[in-house]
DNA sequence: ATCGAATGAGACACAAGAGTCTCAGGTAAG
DNA sequence: CTTACCTGAGACTCTTGTGTCTCATTCGAT
């Protein structure tokens, strides 16, 4: 885990979020190195964007380990996983946006993994009654991360600055 | 309005949608044209993707006024607002995934316009006590594109098909 | 049948970005 | 101090897409 790398993509993510088609050339300016070097660290922009993309979903994959879905009342958990994953709304940004990405198996199925695990809370608290049943899990999941993706947008472009949670 | 200009925009907000940095030659053959005319009907890329964005903003406020957003009661009008709007959600991707489109003051206005359109119904629906306070009406309406934006992505990737209403 | 306008096909120059390479300068470890 | 390594800067080639032009063909109207 070089952190070297890690940063790079990091402030890559930051452009690419913003400026899908920004050259290589703005994003190694943008890290503070030479083009050069942004080459030697990543072969090419394909693996830049991909290994990009991996690192986001790394993110919202931990921030879903620490909202610790599948424990306690649905409702709180729910919060929890809001509070743990708007701050990561940018990657959500990033990843639907970048439509070429799910090309990708990998990253595919990690989406759907983290899918899988949105729904499966909402189910859950479906079947508790704690939430209500006119809509599918599965939709009310693929709508979180529409909303999120949202909020990462606003983000982006300055008309939002701490956004908080409130969820149904 | 000559329609032949309308059906190749219509075609190349199709394949835009989709893929934005699609090459001219693509949208080209996917409208059934070839490259020379698709450049005399439009000087450039430019004004193509100007002019596509224009198209899917003049239908969206056509779906808007549709709805009759300021007559009835508010849960009825938010119902015809989705169902008028619904079949239009992918002029709503595209709009928000050509985030260039939005340094045309032009199109950015009708956009503010629109959305001010959706949240004066909802703050009407909260004053007259139908719908929750908790959360401002601009936020209203901004999550509601972003969950029609996110209807239309999940239509072009073809995993959903005669999607329907349901709102709050 | 003839004329005219629009279209398609192809060639062309031009620009921008990607990827590679070399070389000079700086830095840290020995 | 010296050496080895890393980095930045710049030049270069190659590819891709854009925009323009020309010419033959086709389609429709008269």
């Amino acid at each position: 885990m070089a952190t070297d790398r890690d940063s790079v993509l990091l402030t890559a993510l930051g452009v690419l979020s913003r400026q899908p088609t920004a050259a290589m050339d703005e994003i190694a300016r943008a890290a503070g190195i030479s083009r050069a070097t942004l080459h030697r660290l990543f072969p090419g922009r394909d693996a830049l964007v991909h290994e990009a993309g991996a690192l986001a979903m790394r993110r919202m994959s931990a921030a879903l380990d620490s909202a610790a879905l599948d424990q306690g009342d649905p409702v709180a958990a729910v919060r929890r996983l809001a509070e743990a994953v708007i701050p990561e709304a940018n990657f959500a940004a990033f990843l639907t946006g970048e439509g070429r990405l799910f090309e990708d198996d990998t990253i595919n199925d990690a989406w759907e993994a983290m899918d899988a695990r949105v729904a499966a809370l909402f189910l859950r608290g479906q079947n508790s009654g704690a939430f209500r049943v006119e809509l599918p899990a599965a939709w009310l999941s693929e709508a979180f991360f529409d909303l999120l993706a949202g909020v990462g947008w606003a983000v982006q472009e300055g008309r939002l600055a701490p956004a908080t949670a409130t969820t149904r």
